[in-house]
DNA sequence: CCGGGTTTTTGTCTGTCAGGCACAAACTCG
DNA sequence: CGAGTTTGTGCCTGACAGACAAAAACCCGG
């Protein structure tokens, strides 16, 4: 079964070989622009809820769809810059444990306006705090997502995916959780964002393992409805640590 | 050692809540343009090196540099679009084997000239195709880049990381082999890729338990020099297949 | 055609780690 | 002080990666 050619991806191609000269794609006295915008997708654990913070539009297009913050690229400033310029418009980015790129969207009728490209950003809100938020805007559980301007929806989706596998090999939980919590709120948090359960009893080992977490040594004030009081956790980095690389990977002879 | 607030994300805040309404950034009549560029990062085994793909600019700024194959995003293309049409100035794409987003740069300095944002993509090319390539274009081992133009060797670099990684808990190894190959020659191209030894005899029981490789039947001719004869592997998917996210991920009572 | 050299393949052992379960510990409340 | 509740610890199992050794398969020279 051995088709003597390989997989190909399915793409025109320039036959004849082309001139190797100068930058190498269209040329014309003035290099062609398009709208560029930074987007975020910000997510809070609220309740039991994974949420992604979202404003309503105001005016067309979309007029009345949900929204992710953000918007257009000023002169002066990189796309991290930017997305934390418009975001200080819809929540305090103080309140931002984390914020990492995501993605570039590029599809040409993505906004029927004009031509923009879109870069999302990942962004993450403790579960302790309650930002002041506008009018406009508010927090929207990822298990049902209304309808959403443009490809938005799709990004937050994608934003979605991408924390939930760095829970798995990072430390971004962090970004999730109080600077201090009990396991059990832990495997809440753990929880909602996986979407589905998590032991806080096996949490507990492979975080403590890995390095990730520590005890304070303080317990927590035990209080509501009896129980033995929960000991107190912290991260101990509070930035992305990358867990060790898959197996076959690791460097042989290495612990 | 609680200090009442958790670590805040470095950066200045709006104070007074700011207009909620319209499109939330800068305004004006005119959307703001910028130039935008999509590049490669284009890798292959080469011997027992891994190189990536460049070519030697001739004019300035930076000319004589080598730089990461791409250009100007086009009016109706998409960034993906975009970067197949340009890299096949360079190499025939049909070689092709794997193409991903990478990131999105922005620095406003990045390029003297005007502001221009670059989104870089991966690709990757099996070990035994040899395209053929324009004159003033090369494949240079990653092990030691040369001078290189803008921030393209910073970009070089991110991608190197990205498929380390990505060999580790993904299949893309198929992109980086020949249809079918022995697992010497796997492990040889594992190798060259992560920078360190990586033995046939675990590697090939790591991917036939997680489902990657499969025997084809025939074994190698069986030339040079005695030996047994290897048998054959390949790849079942040459998609990319993500292998089960890490431990405290998977769902409970899931085998 | 027999045995040494070479390469690949199979098997075994060990150590790490995740998930499940049961029980002990710590606290509240009546 | 005991019942109820929540949290923490210990132990077992099963999956899996890495190392190593031995077997298998082939070439070649004598």
């Amino acid at each position: 079964m051995v088709e003597n050619g390989r997989d190909r991806v399915d793409i025109p191609h320039a036959n004849g070989r082309t001139v190797p000269t100068g930058e190498g794609g269209l040329s014309g006295p003035h290099p062609r622009k398009f709208g560029h915008e930074a987007l975020a997708v910000v997510f809070q654990i609220r309740g039991d809820q994974l949420c992604v913070l979202l404003w309503r539009r105001a005016l067309p297009p979309w007029e009345g769809a949900w929204a992710l913050p953000g918007g257009r690229l000023g002169g002066e400033e990189d796309l991290g810059a930017s997305i934390r310029r418009q975001l200080a418009q819809k929540v305090d980015v103080r309140d931002l444990a984390h914020l990492e790129q995501l993605e570039t969207r590029s599809d040409p009728e993505r906004d029927p306006r004009h031509r923009t490209l879109a870069t999302a950003y990942l962004g993450l809100v403790p579960a302790d705090v309650d930002p002041i938020v506008p009018e406009d805007t508010g927090w929207h559980p990822t298990a049902d997502l209304p309808a959403m301007a443009f490809d938005h929806a799709s990004i937050a989706r994608s934003g979605r995916r991408r924390l939930r596998a760095k829970l798995g090999y990072t430390n971004v939980g962090f970004a999730l959780a109080p600077p201090e919590f009990t396991m059990s709120q832990l495997s809440g948090y753990y929880s909602s964002a996986l979407g589905h359960d998590v032991a806080a009893t096996n949490l507990r080992r492979v975080l403590l393992r890995r390095g990730q977490i520590e005890e304070t040594g303080r317990s927590v004030p035990s209080g509501r409805s009896g129980g033995r009081p929960a000991a107190l956790f912290r991260f101990r980095d509070r930035s992305l640590q990358v867990t060790d690389e898959f197996a076959v990977l690791r460097p042989p002879n290495a612990p």
